[in-house]
DNA sequence: TATTTATTGTGAAACAATTCACATATACAA
DNA sequence: TTGTATATGTGAATTGTTTCACAATAAATA
C-alpha cells in the first residue's frame, strides 16, 4: 500500500485513469453551472460507486466539505494538477498515415492540453504538405526539432515495421512519453512512459462479450 | 470465482483483453515459424508472467503439453475461436469526421476480421461521396440499411452532442456492440455492449506518469 | 526401457482493489 | 442556538487478481 522508499501511497491505474473521467465529468458540470457535487452524483454520471469516488481522491488529499460535497470547480483544477495536465503539453506527431492525419486534426487533444508542435513523415510527397496549419517535416530532421520546440511527448502512428527503429531515435532525443498506435511491443528504457493504443483490441473485447453473452459485473 | 446461476468461471476483463494481446503475439509466432511456444516465452513477449499466461488460457481449457509448450497455430486459432474472431464481422462507421474516415482506412480492423460495410453521415457535402469504396449514406437511412446488411457492430465517431440520439436509433436498430469514440458516456439498455475509446485520457496518462515520476509495479 | 528434463495446469497463498460502515464534520432549518 | 439532515474521509472487511509452488505428465536421451 504504502512505497517503501518514497512513503507515497500506491495510485494504481484505475485511479489514475478514473482521475481524468471525474475531471471530464467535472468539466461539463461546471459548464451546467454546479457550484458543488456529491460523490454519489459524480459516482452516477461515471457509472461507479461513491465509495470508489471518495477513496480515489482520498489519494490525493481531501476536497470535499461534509454535508456538502465537493466544488466543482476547485475540484476540477486540482484534479487537473494532479494529473498535470494544468498546463500546454508539446506534443510531436510521427507519421501522417491514416491515424496520424486524423489526430492532428482530432480536437480533443487540443482542448485537454496537448498541442500538435512537430509533425513528421518519411514520405517524400508529404513532406512539406499543410496539415492543419502545420508543415511535414522530414523524419530525418527529428531529433534536433524535437529538442529545439521542447517537445515532451510523442504520438507514434507509424507501422508496425519502423515503429521500433523510430522510438529508439525519439528515446535518444531524450522524450519520456510515447502514445503508440503500432501493433507491437516497443522495446524502451525504464524511465521512459509508453500507452498501447490498439483499437482493434475494443473490437475483439466486443466480439468476445456478445459471442459468450458476456456480462461483466 | 464461480457463477451461481451459469456454473461458469468468471472471466476478468484484464484475463479477455490479455487474450488479445496472445492472439497478436501467435499470430507473429506463427509467422516466425514457430511450431509450439512455452508460457514461459509468451509472457516474455508480451511483458508478463508465465504463471499469468497459464492461468488465463486454464479458464477456457487446456491447450498446452507438458514438457513442450503451446502448439502456436492451434492455439492462435483457439483463442480466435474464444474471442469470437474466427469470422467476419459486419461493421458500420457512423460519422466521416476525421477520426471515422481514418478508420475507414484502417487496416487493423479488416486484418482482424472486422469488415466495415457501410459509412454513414448527415452531411450533404459527404453523403454520396467514396470512401475506399464505400460510399457515405445519409445518416436516415441508417435503421433499415443497418438490419439490410446484418450489421452487427457500429463505430460511433461522431459529436458528443449527437451521439447520444444516434446510439438511440442504434439499438433500436438491434445492434448490440458499439465502439464509441464520443467523450460522453452513452446510455444504452443493459443488453448492448459499450467500449469507450479516448485518445485523450491515454496522454493524460502520461502527463501524469511523467508529472509525478510514476512508477507502475 | 528407465531416467532426466522441461513445462503445463491448478489449488493455495499473497497481494491488490473495491466496498462497507461509521465516526466526524458541515450546512441549514427551526 | 440547537437539532436534523447530509455527505465526507477512512480503517476494516470483503472481493477480485496475480503469483507461487508443486504434482502431473510428456518429450528427449541414454
Amino acid at each position: 500500500m504504502v512505497n517503501r522508499d518514497t512513503g507515497k501511497k500506491k495510485i494504481s491505474e484505475s485511479t489514475i485513469r478514473r482521475l481524468s473521467l471525474y475531471y471530464r465529468a467535472l468539466s461539463l458540470l461546471e459548464k451546467e453551472n454546479y457550484e458543488t457535487i456529491s460523490s454519489r452524483e459524480l459516482a452516477k454520471r461515471e457509472k461507479l460507486t461513491p465509495a470508489q469516488v471518495r477513496k480515489d481522491l482520498s489519494f490525493f488529499g481531501s476536497f470535499g466539505t461534509r454535508g456538502l460535497g465537493y466544488p466543482v470547480s476547485e475540484l476540477k483544477d486540482r484534479i487537473a494538477k494532479i494529473l498535470g495536465i494544468n498546463r500546454i503539453w508539446n506534443v510531436a506527431m510521427i507519421g501522417v498515415g491514416n491515424i496520424g492525419s486524423a489526430l492532428v486534426s482530432y480536437k480533443e487533444f487540443q482542448k485537454q492540453g496537448f498541442a500538435i508542435k512537430l509533425i513528421f513523415d518519411n514520405d517524400q510527397r508529404k513532406i512539406g504538405s499543410n496539415h492543419k496549419g502545420l508543415i511535414v517535416s522530414d523524419i530525418k530532421e527529428m531529433p534536433h526539432l524535437l529538442l529545439e520546440h521542447n517537445i515532451e511527448m510523442v504520438v507514434l502512428a507509424v507501422p508496425a515495421i519502423v515503429a521500433q527503429y523510430i522510438v529508439d531515435e525519439v528515446v535518444q532525443a531524450g522524450i519520456k512519453a510515447i502514445l503508440n498506435f503500432a501493433p507491437i511491443n516497443l522495446k524502451v528504457p525504464d524511465d521512459v512512459f509508453v500507452r498501447n493504443e490498439n483499437m482493434s483490441m475494443e473490437l475483439e473485447y466486443l466480439s468476445f462479450a456478445i459471442s459468450n453473452n458476456y456480462t461483466p459485473n
